[in-house]
DNA sequence: AAATAGATTTCGTCC
DNA sequence: GGACGAAGTCTATTT
């Protein structure tokens, strides 16, 4: 693939020029970007209504599109992978509709200007290799169990409880049953009251009477979180991600 | 603001000029993009790295970098709002780089080949306007509380009590107070955590030996949420978003 | 397709 | 700036 055929851009083309492009591009699973004026509207999940601005629009050739404002992270608008996109003139607006079924949603990107229209054609073999996820922090507890408490013995990752998965299940010095739920990030209320889940079916599930341990691994808590752990009678051990 | 003020661009730029627009971009506040073969380098919350590959590169003027493949609603890469960027020509390769503190980040793209380069100048005056979220259903449910159940009279919203702010706080037809937690989407046990904590907070608040009702509004549960709802002795009412 | 929880979640709002 | 919860969250994994 050289540049040249990997690129094909027009910089304020003609409407049905535009329209071409971004319908082979479509064709071709290129990515595809027009940036120009545009109304937003999305239905579906919820509704929205975008008025006339200038925004870039972004069709992945797995289905997904975006819709750029200049300002935040997030896409003002978008369709998940997985949509139909069609394209056409109508009334001398480029008109964008990206469709999906389960749920039904719809976008429609209405261009009254339309400023740029690019094609891409994407080569990319690499997989993101990612670290410091809470999946790296539950690998390190299984090499150093220590980390927890001295005498802490992972018996299994993933344990089923009627409340689900948790973390790690194993056992203290004691032969005490104990449940750890980790977090990479400093924990609010949500987490306590995840691992107080686990631990109450847990006591169930072994049905013998035995209390369990229930320990939240994470950089910190938050107060509010402090005092839900205490009331619950669960633990904290602070470990950095 | 003209087309030809709005957009510049450029198909297989030398390197030297690619950086030249880019840095221009940035200076200006305009919207950049970059198409081209480049890995990327992440450090900061976690760490990662990204193989050589094909990638559409966007900066906003408020910092914001978002790093996007051929796939996935989610940029593979990106730096919130608030950056700084730096563009520079290192052994023929144009550099990237976008950092923040609080905490420290930084991100680092580096382009092998540089397929396209454009900078938009962006206007856009308009706020998207958004419905079917959970305050247009809190709204909803104010303006009928017969939709909880006959008899319901809500009497505050946000309404704080020692485990957050509660969605409405009323009292049923007989006088018993109610916590109501709204969900615009079907809920799992999470949902039925945040009800009983805030259930158990207002209990201890009123301290009147009075029990409290808890009352989650959604469309629909899961079977293990109806389980933990029971338990709980919470209920469950049925609502459309 | 549903369920469950993680995420470099981001985003808004309130304190 | 921290805390808390919503989001059209998305995404991966498992059932």
């Amino acid at each position: 693939m050289t540049p040249t055929e990997s690129v094909r851009s027009r910089t304020n083309p003609p409407i049905e020029l535009a329209r071409s492009v971004v319908e082979t591009g479509l064709a071709s699973d290129a990515l595809v970007t027009i940036f120009g004026d545009c109304t937003v509207d999305y239905e579906g999940r919820a509704e929205s209504t975008l008025g006339p601005g200038d925004r870039h629009v972004m069709c992945k050739p797995d289905g997904t599109v975006l819709v750029h404002t200049d300002e935040g992270h997030q896409p003002v608008n978008w369709q998940p992978p997985g949509c139909t996109h069609e394209v056409s003139v109508e009334e001398s607006t480029l008109t964008l509709r990206s469709e999906r079924s389960t749920p039904a949603e719809e976008l429609l990107v209405q261009f009254r200007d339309v400023d740029h229209v690019a094609t891409f054609d994407v080569t990319d073999p690499e997989e993101l290799s990612l670290s410091g996820t809470e999946e790296d922090l539950r690998e390190r507890v299984l090499d150093e169990p220590e980390l927890i408490e001295p005498g802490f013995t992972p018996l299994s990752t993933e344990r089923e409880t009627p409340a689900g998965a948790v973390d790690i299940y194993g056992e203290d010095a004691n032969g005490r049953a104990v449940v750890v739920e980790l977090k990479r990030r400093r924990v609010g209320p949500d987490a306590v009251g995840q691992l107080a889940r686990y631990v109450e079916a847990l006591e169930r599930d072994l049905h013998d009477d035995a209390d369990v341990r229930g320990i939240l691994v994470a950089p910190s808590v938050t107060d509010r979180a402090r005092t839900l752990l205490a009331e619950r009678g669960l633990e904290f051990v602070s470990l950095e991600p």
